[in-house]
DNA sequence: TACACGTGGTC
DNA sequence: TGACCAAGTGT
């Protein structure tokens, strides 16, 4: 089964696998492991097409480990803005200082998993497509092939250890990148989530959930709860051509990244409703926002007052520039709404 | 284990 | 249109 699997899969890899920047290039052996895991960060839990073009733009602007080691942290995170998962930027700077500290990147599973951002998932898949290295990468394509091709019909997560030991019997020994990047190819184009094109999959004369008739149906998922919606605000305070921005506090929502002051607001609860600048406010209408736990509904306050001066720790940013505030995309959102009724 | 943690596209 | 989904990790 193994070496027919993999066999079946490397070719169909060979005629169909996407052309991504972060691949390597046509005649080379290996990509850069710096392109790897720039990329593989960038794709937890993100699309090829989000990440694209923030790969572009970090590449070009810090081309290699050593010159993202040397940049300033708030720059990485600005540059990160829009893409989410705000943590992940930090501990990209954190493990970029590591490596240049330390002369380069392991090429082993377990010292890949040491490295700040790097879970299980990442370490493998660095592992095996910059090193060549055999691993069990498994990611939510995998986990859908797999649990398609075994006909594995316990729910996930529970099920996540059945997959590997299920994987862990078809992965080969050879072309470890290829085949975890197949595997991925092949989730992402032929055995998407809730669309199995069988005729065209390698894998069409051995998959058990489509021998059983219903492979869309596989893997089974225990329920989500249900997300609450809270509800907040946020305060545009004006003065001179420029806006109060503050510094969200390192760890929690939208960890480390420039914003609007608000008024508290979390998962778990609402805002508070205090203003950072006593005065007269109005109404600057509301962002409507869903996070991956819970929806908010932020209203934007405006101060309508003359050169308010704000509490606390912030920065007056000039309106021109705004842009390159590296403003979360709730607060890019609030700082448009804001803009346009001026 | 279960939950916190972003965003944009899809149906 | 709201829920689901996407190359998961940290706690």
């Amino acid at each position: 089964m193994r070496d027919r699997a993999a066999d079946l899969l490397l070719d169909w890899y060979d005629r169909h696998a996407r052309d991504l920047p972060w691949r390597a290039r046509p005649g080379a052996p290996l990509p850069d492991p710096y392109h790897v895991w720039l990329s593989e960060v960038m794709l937890q839990q993100t699309t090829v097409a989000a990440v694209i073009p923030y790969f572009e733009k970090f590449t070009t602007r810090w081309p290699d480990v050593a010159a993202l080691a040397a940049a300033p942290e708030d720059e990485v995170m600005a540059a990160w803005a829009g893409l989410g998962y705000y943590s992940r930027a930090r501990n990209l700077v954190k493990a970029a200082r590591e490596l240049s500290r330390s002369g380069g990147f392991p090429t082993t599973e377990a010292e890949l998993r040491k490295l700040p951002g790097l879970g299980d998932y990442t370490a493998a898949a660095i592992a095996a497509i910059a090193f060549e290295r055999r691993a069990l990468v498994v990611d939510a394509n995998v986990e859908r092939v797999i649990a398609r091709l075994f006909a594995i019909e316990e729910p996930l997560p529970g099920a996540k250890k059945a997959i590997r030991a299920a994987l862990d019997t078809i992965t080969p020994e050879r072309r470890a990148g290829d085949f975890a990047q197949a595997m991925m190819d092949l989730g992402s184009s032929l055995c998407r989530a809730r669309d199995a094109q069988c005729l065209l999959c390698p894998w069409q004369a051995i998959c058990a959930a489509r021998e059983a008739g219903d492979p869309v149906r596989l893997p089974v998922k225990a329920a989500k709860k249900a997300k609450p919606t809270r509800a907040g605000t946020a305060f545009w305070i004006e003065r001179d051509g420029a806006v109060w921005l503050v510094q969200r506090p390192g760890k929690g929502m939208l960890g480390g990244m420039r914003a609007l002051p608000d008024d508290g607001w979390s998962a778990r609860g609402d805002g508070s409703g205090v203003a950072p600048v006593a005065g007269a406010w109005r109404a600057g209408g509301v962002v409507r926002h869903s996070f991956t736990h819970f929806h908010l509904e932020m209203g934007l306050a405006v101060h309508a007052g003359a050169k308010p001066v704000p509490a606390g720790d912030g920065e007056w940013w000039p309106l021109d520039r705004l842009d390159e505030a590296g403003l979360p995309t709730l607060f890019a959102k609030a700082a448009a709404l804001a803009l346009a009724e001026r």
